[in-house]
RNA sequence: GCACUCAUAGCUCAGCUGGAUAGAGCAUCGGUUUGCGGUACCGAAGGUCACAGGUUCGAAUCCUGUUGGGUGUACCA
């Protein structure tokens, strides 16, 4: 349930009985908990506005509140700041309500838009290496997101399939003479000798640049080996996908040579819009208040970045008829989005109305604050990150329990992949990230663990109870209090990290659940001697709740849980 | 050089449209237990929010400048 807009609905309409012509600005949440469960911060605002001392404009909108059935009382505090209390039966039954509905009383927007995520996009020429990897694991989230919130989300993953580089790849495919699924299984070596071969010897590499040209008049067979070239890298990135949890499928593919025919279009329709201008025999366009232009079209007649995606802007808000395109790419990328966007909002490929966004990250770092490599300081393959954290999760995990070999096998990886990408979704993702296994991989403090630790703490509530739930839930003291409101705080806190696109904000609100709730637990007891019925009731009911929304909101981030751990 | 970005506790990070005494976790020190899963919970200590101005009733948050770090800077993606 939308929580907070409850509230304002509520301030509104103290305002307008009050006589207050103005909108009035969004309670939040109090910052403690002897401040109630929200506060509104208006009045203080209002004062030179209406002319009034704040203290007194509090006391007139609390004057008109109605106190009853969600807000049960109010307080002017301090300068002028109103604390709201909720209403205990009021929160109980909304608990309820989401306790009985599969979304856990989470809406869908009232107006679902298509959104085009666009994230991952690994080049075909390499393996996926970890600079790949927040890219992934953030878009999959805000697509995720999107979706569970009612939008129509589109991904498309922007492989890189064209350049020079295949060119190369080809020319060595033909010279070595071997069955591509062969000697492609070790893409990085093959890449790597590939380039050997085409930095020593220059016949090499006169071959490769013909190949290049081949396959892009559209030569039979260089088209084929090129295929087959991608149908192979492709499946090493479905690997990773699929061990990562990741739900980016073969038709979510959307590769940069789709958009290869409608370049000269591109570039013939910005001439049109008189946009174009030589200079140094580059076709360019300059946008005001830009030092660089963004080239379009090289001295040499080839295509760029930039053209390409134009092209792929105006495909997706033209023939996808997506109302927000979202780019989940690396922060260094920054400047040359800026300039794509404008372009593309100025020669009206893209119209007015479609939010452009640019989902930048920062840079994932080593435990000494250096860029992530390997000892001899080549790039990490994802796929060996994956693994190795599988093998630590295992480390961490195996004297919990009597687990089958099976079972340990299951839950080392729910458990070592859930670590690293917690990990990540959980710092706001525009700074640099620290890469640190020790802590990613710890029971203690804001982790994945500690999660799913908790969630099957629960399960094992359930496991000895093993009965049927029923009754009310009855809010008692103030940890149940402040448990219940919390939880109903979902949708508003998913609403904001989708508009935010901040996977961190679920994070730290699961985070923020959790600690309470095991207070809660501690404090509460549920399955004791002396709980009488009805309590035990409510206390099951909090509980399943707690455990469901945890679940949701990790399966939000791509994580899953374990009933034991 | 110019542009962008960041600077919060010893370390890693929160801090939403400006709001009350700036919050967590780790590490440190102390406490809780015949334990519904103690890898838990409670508490203590720890901050001139880089620095200096400004706007405001009110600034970690907005503006300007300074210092320090990162990144980008026309025919790669």
């Amino acid at each position: 349930m939308k929580l907070k807009s409850q509230i304002n609905n509520a301030i509104k309409d103290a305002f307008d009985k009050a006589g207050i012509d103005h909108e009035p600005m969004s309670v939040s949440e109090a910052t403690k908990p002897e401040f109630g469960d929200y506060q509104f911060n208006g009045a203080m605002a209002l004062a030179k506005k209406l002319g009034k001392n704040p203290r007194e404009i509090a006391n007139d909108i609390i004057d008109h509140l109605e106190l009853g059935k969600v807000v049960t009382k109010a307080e002017v505090a301090g300068p002028g700041f109103i604390n709201l209390w909720l209403n205990p039966l009021w929160i109980a039954s909304q608990c309820e309500t989401a306790h009985s509905d599969e979304r856990l009383g989470v809406g869908k927007h009232e107006n679902p838009i298509k959104v085009v995520v666009d994230y991952s996009g690994p080049n075909m020429a390499k393996q996926m290496h970890v600079g790949h990897l927040r890219s992934t694991i953030i878009g999959d989230t805000l697509a995720n997101l999107l979706t569970f919130l009612g939008d129509e989300v589109i991904r498309q993953n922007h492989i890189g399939d064209w350049g020079t580089q295949f060119g190369m790849l080809i020319a060595y495919l033909e010279e070595t003479g071997t069955d591509g699924s062969v000697c492609l299984r070790d893409l990085e070596q093959f890449y790597k000798d590939a380039k050997k071969r085409f930095d020593e010897d220059e016949n090499f590499a006169n071959k490769a640049r013909e190949y290049v040209v081949k396959i892009q008049s559209g030569d039979i067979h260089c088209l084929n080996l090129w295929q087959k070239f991608i149908d192979i890298s492709l499946g090493h990135c479905e690997d990773v996908y699929s061990k990562l949890c990741v739900k980016l499928t073969r038709d979510d593919v959307k590769a940069e040579s789709f958009y290869n025919e409608d370049l000269p279009q591109v570039i013939e329709d910005l001439v049109k819009q008189d946009l174009l201008k030589e200079s140094d025999g580059a076709q360019c366009v300059f946008l005001e208040g830009e030092e660089i232009p963004v080239i379009v079209q090289k001295g040499d007649g080839g295509y760029l970045y930039a053209t390409t995606d134009l092209a792929a802007l105006r495909y997706r808000a033209n023939v996808l008829g997506a109302k927000r395109i979202s780019y989940v790419v690396d922060a260094r990328q920054a400047g040359h989005f800026k300039q794509v966007f404008k372009v593309a909002k100025e020669s009206g490929f893209v119209p007015k109305d479609v939010r452009l966004e640019h989902v930048a990250f920062g840079t994932m770092m080593d435990k000494s604050g250096r860029p992530f490599k390997t000892r001899d300081g080549g790039t990490v393959k994802l796929i060996d990150l994956l693994d190795e954290a599988v093998v630590k999760a295992k480390e961490a995990i195996k004297e919990r329990e009597n687990y089958s070999s099976k079972e340990i096998e299951e839950i080392a990886h729910i458990v070592g992949i859930g670590a690293v990408k917690y990990a990540d979704l959980s710092i706001n993702r525009e700074s640099n990230y620290i890469f640190d296994w020790d802590k990613m991989l710890s029971f203690e403090g804001n982790t994945s663990l500690y999660m799913q630790y908790a969630y099957a703490r629960i399960q094992s509530i359930f496991r000895r109870f093993d009965g049927k739930i029923k009754g009310d839930i009855l809010i008692g003291d103030m940890l149940e209090h402040r448990l219940a409101v919390m939880l109903l705080r979902f949708e508003d806190v998913l609403r904001r990290a989708a508009e935010d696109a901040a996977p961190n904000q679920i994070t730290t609100y699961l985070y923020e659940l959790v600690t309470l709730f095991m207070r809660f637990y501690e404090q509460n007891p549920i399955l004791k001697e002396g709980v009488d019925e009805a309590t035990k009731m409510s206390r099951l009911q909090l509980a399943d709740l707690t455990a469901k929304t945890i679940k949701q909101g990790l399966e939000l981030l791509g994580i899953q849980v374990v009933d034991r751990l």
